[in-house]
DNA sequence: TGATCTTACGTTTAGCGTAACAATA
DNA sequence: TATTGTTACGCTAAACGTAAGATCA
């Protein structure tokens, strides 16, 4: 039986033009190679090389199987690469969450029940997490309503409702709530990977203009030091809050959204 | 690096559901067996099997693997195959001929020309002699005219001159000779294989109906037997020739052939 | 009890490297 | 003289088989 091994020197010998090259590329004696490339020869019963006293060559048919030799070699090195690949996803559980908050406690949760997996997560347009789900390339998914769809399990997760966070000397600081409506015009900041957040923003705003950050450092330097208004949340307005901002919620009922776990029925991994 | 022997013993797991039957199927040890399982999942890095007390069966990675391995297999195998085949071709001339004739001559001294060369030789009608000689698949063509090719060695070979062979009682046998004219409407015996005779009588003869024989035998004996005329050849005439038959040299100059030997420049063997 | 898989252990052998040689440029 | 390929020879390590153990049907 061929060996892979003696292939590859057989290909070596063929890009490196000498013996004594492949010798020294793979750290093994030249007669070895010498070796291995006779046995080829006894296994395929043919003759690969012309041999001069101090010079050997590939013949024709030589040039040939190493053709072959590569491609067979290819061949086997992408397999190994899908084997380990298939491994890999099969000990991951992929999220896609239409927001990035879920996340937050989600991840967290799954990697704790689920101790000998990767946590693969990634925030995107709900479009995006459905097409996902429905192809197998996600494992859950997290969506901004509930999913009515029997092949999968759906739960609900968390609400987050949305504030909008403007300095003192604006003239919107001094309101007690506002509506969509309202704020529709004005320009605010915006940091990126904020999937449904983003799509609703530029649906009920459509006269507004974002300011989209991708650097979260940046971004809140940015609300530090302009006049912009900026976004906030229930579930993030702890952390971000500062004395000399208002903070003020938004009164439409789309500014407060529920999200639901969804996950293929049947699924191996505990969802807790 | 992966090793082809133990992945067919992988795929034969697969095949024959246990490892004992594995080893006693390859004549090795079955401890042999279950270290190349161990090998090959080191090697990849992945567990392919589940492992009970006394039974082992593969997993989903190992499902795949198996896939994976048995088309790497085949692969291998396929290459193998080609490679020798290629190597044969490289060792083999091969000739196609538009008549038997040239090649009862050439064939033997090709051989002795070449001696470790095989000589592979058919008889085909002339369009694919000429299509054999342009696609390669043919090192020698003869044709029943001088080529004019600019590619090709084209050398005269010898002539043939075609006769037709009658019962004594036949009302044709007093003639000294005849057209084809004069036996279009005849019915011919002939045997199969001729190349280029065969479409010449079908050409020059439209109204007559050719007897086409496979065996020499049976067409040697269905010419003694029956009373219908069949065709000879100078060269085929010293050994057929029998006393009640009449032998009478057809007129035409298209009976009498000129056959041509075409081959590549600059390849390889000796024409002699 | 027979079949399966695995572990432990001793042996064989296949593969490797060193040394030495021949040939070339 | 330096480089290349090959042969001869001795050694090591890898691969194998036997024997034995554990588990299950």
């Amino acid at each position: 039986m061929l060996k892979l091994d003696e292939l590859q020197y057989l290909v070596a010998f063929k890009d490196l033009e000498t013996l004594n090259r492949v010798s020294e590329n793979y750290n093994i004696s030249a007669p070895s190679i010498t070796r291995a490339m006779n046995i080829i020869e006894q296994e395929l019963n043919v003759t690969l090389f012309i041999r001069n006293k101090n010079k050997i060559e590939l013949n024709k048919v030589g040039l040939r199987t190493v053709e072959y030799a590569r491609t067979l070699l290819q061949n086997a090195q992408n397999a190994v690469a899908d084997i380990r690949a298939y491994d890999q996803s099969l000990r991951t559980i992929t999220v896609k969450s239409c927001a990035p908050m879920p996340l937050w406690d989600l991840v967290p949760r799954l990697s704790s029940a689920n101790p000998n997996m990767t946590i693969s997560s990634s925030i995107c347009h709900t479009e995006q997490v459905l097409s996902a789900l429905n192809d197998g390339t996600s494992d859950i998914g997290i969506l901004p309503y509930e999913l009515r769809d029997a092949s999968f399990n759906v739960q609900y997760y968390d609400s987050e409702a949305l504030f909008i966070c403007v300095k003192k000397e604006h003239e919107l600081s001094k309101r007690e709530s506002v509506s969509f409506q309202d704020i529709n015009g004005y320009n605010f900041l915006l940091m990126s990977q904020l999937g449904f957040w983003d799509s609703l923003c530029k649906e009920k705003m459509p006269s507004s203009k974002f300011l989209v950050q991708t650097d979260a450092f940046e971004f809140e330097e940015l609300v530090r030091n302009s006049s912009l208004p900026s976004f906030i949340t229930d579930k993030t307005a702890i952390t971000a809050a500062r004395k000399d901002y208002a903070i003020i919620p938004i009164t439409d009922p789309e500014a407060t959204v529920h999200f639901y776990t969804v996950s293929l029925k049947g699924s191996s991994f505990k969802m807790l």
